[in-house]
DNA sequence: ACCGGCTTTGCAAGCGTTTGCAAAATATTA
DNA sequence: TAATATTTTGCAAACGCTTGCAAAGCCGGT
């Protein structure tokens, strides 16, 4: 019989409660989920009763009987940066303003472990599932699908469009950074891409290349270098834009954190950013407006995507209703001080 | 009756898999939980019945029978700073390691919700909880005492000294920072303190006394101004500074997020740092050594202590041993570019 | 006073596990 | 070979709640 860690005192059921109040236990129950048919004074009985012993429902039991947990299931690939906190932040609030509890997995980029999460959370512990730029290998996406368990995707399209997904407008930021850059003179603008097994790599690199074209400069592979969106990832692809002669007089990085990956690069070479070298990033972290030059960049409205993954999401849950739907927030260029004029 | 949510596909039971593997129910649970007295026949038999119906376990049915959830609860200001995701990063670390699942809820500082989120963890919920600075008014935290339910406090210390306590030896890194600028030749030092309803400001604010103390310059509270270790409270304390006169020549701030915030407001003032005013933070953060100039700070070694804090958690939880410990790890001096001797 | 309908309450079954206990199967010993 | 010890298995109860169903209470209208 389970019979609990010894330890901890028998803890107050909803039974106790009831006798206390003098009802029944249903009663009881009634009153907690706010069902409406219970008569006044008896739900302020029950209620007094629920204060003086100081109950708290016990959610898994309750998710147990009514196949609901209440709790959504985040899965990132890590904490560590400004981009996955600010989305975070953004789920956060929403969860909170809508009663949901949150369960928190990071997968180090690991797809085994992305899949086994996923799996796990569908079997009871979660009602549904935003995951953060995930490795989309399809299979798990796939059972996912299969068993119509609520979920949606930030920042990272379904190539086959089954999905609900948020994302924002990476192709167009892509393009007005290039534009701007362009603007300003620069024609030989390095590129330091994302992670290219994303979605968001590709569309930006797409609209890096359509800035090009439409203002006839050609394309040019050797000023593309392949990145993964981490810092010192930056660093290094800017030591290998360095190495070409000409020099790039400009570099767009496709994420805020390689493009202050570029500028300590920079600075490191003894280049000044922006006199000598003009740098533009895409998110718009919080570090990209304090870091020094402060940081020209595409903002995404990071937070938002997340409070809306939220909203799609619950939305999803409580009506049982999961045909997937896309929402595309636009980007902004935000002008800082890490570009300039060629002179 | 509990009728699920009709779209989810029946899922599959404990019950299926015996019936596939033809044994009893019973036998399953054990096979799955490893119990050992099973014959190595029959366990092959119940995984690969496993393995065919694709089962997973619920684990909200396996706690509420189990009486363990196997989740830690994790309550945190927000994640909005390095320093949080630092300490977070190595929560879950240890976590994955130790095989639990992380459950995560933010307080914004707010004192109601800080209780009734700990109140709702213990009730099933989680085994157990971290809570990092969390604001002692001790309320909740009494009640997590007297249910005997595991918790550990990080960064912060129970003044009644009855909590198990994961922190770092903030008095004597805050004394490793002055003298530090003391021995630069400065003598003018400016603090900006942290949130002093936490422990961890009172111990910086009489470690950088007592420095100045033991190298013969008076304490002047002029010098010290009130903050609450936010960034923009930084920029504002420093502003404060700078009407002073004489000026200070080096400012000491209680934490990396202040101490950006510093160099933020000087270089609006048009002064160099470290050329007409040293700055010197606490924490290290990650970002202390991207930000320009890199920033000379006392590293705590964040990540560690929340590796530490889950295995006190843990071995609290597995042994129902809650007799408070407490470990302090030592912090150290990272000198970088952001002091300067006086000239 | 009686009936029909709505509101309010209680009972019992069930959610998917774990685990104590006892029975069954097997191994060991004299 | 019988008796005993040991390993292996199954049954049933419990964990703390939700909810369908039916009984009970109450109302106004007749």
């Amino acid at each position: 019989m389970g019979n609990r860690n010894s330890e901890k005192p028998s803890s107050i059921t909803i039974l106790d409660v009831a006798r206390e109040a003098g009802v029944s236990y249903s009663t009881v129950s009634r009153v907690l989920s706010g069902y409406e048919f219970v008569k006044e004074d008896t739900r302020q009985r029950v209620l007094a009763a629920v204060q003086d012993l100081g109950y708290v429902v016990n959610q898994q039991a309750r998710s147990l009987a009514g196949g609901k947990s209440n709790v959504i299931g985040l899965v990132v690939p890590g904490l560590d940066n400004g981009y996955i906190s600010e989305i975070a932040r953004g789920i956060d609030e929403e969860i909170v303003r809508l009663r949901y509890d949150l369960l928190l997995y990071t997968t180090r980029r690991d797809l085994h472990r992305e899949a086994s999460y996923a799996l796990k959370l569908t079997r009871g512990l979660a009602d549904g599932l935003l995951l953060i730029v995930p490795l989309l290998t399809t299979t798990y996406i796939q059972t996912l699908k299969q068993q119509n368990f609520p979920y949606v995707l930030i920042d990272q399209i379904d190539p086959t469009n089954s999905s609900s997904v948020v994302d924002s407008t990476n192709w167009q930021g892509a393009y007005d950074a290039t534009r701007y850059l362009i603007e300003l003179g620069h024609t030989r603008i390095g590129l330091i891409t994302g992670l290219m097994g994303l979605s968001s790599a590709g569309e930006r690199l797409e609209g890096y290349k359509a800035a090009l074209l439409d203002h006839q400069i050609s394309y040019n592979p050797a000023l593309v270098v392949e990145g993964d969106f981490a810092q010192h990832n930056g660093y290094q692809a800017t030591q290998k834009l360095l190495q070409l002669s000409p020099l790039p007089t400009a570099i767009f990085a496709s994420n805020d954190l390689a493009a202050m990956g570029a500028v300590e690069a920079l600075r490191d070479e003894g280049l000044s950013v922006p006199d000598e070298m003009s740098v533009i990033g895409f998110d718009d972290i919080p570090q990209a407006s304090i870091t020094y030059p402060r940081l020209t960049t595409v903002r995404q409205p990071l937070d938002q995507m997340g409070r809306i993954a939220v909203r799609m999401l619950v939305d999803q849950i409580e009506t049982s209703q999961t045909t997937p739907r896309r929402v595309t927030l636009s980007t902004n260029l935000i002008i800082r001080d890490s570009c300039r004029p060629m002179k």
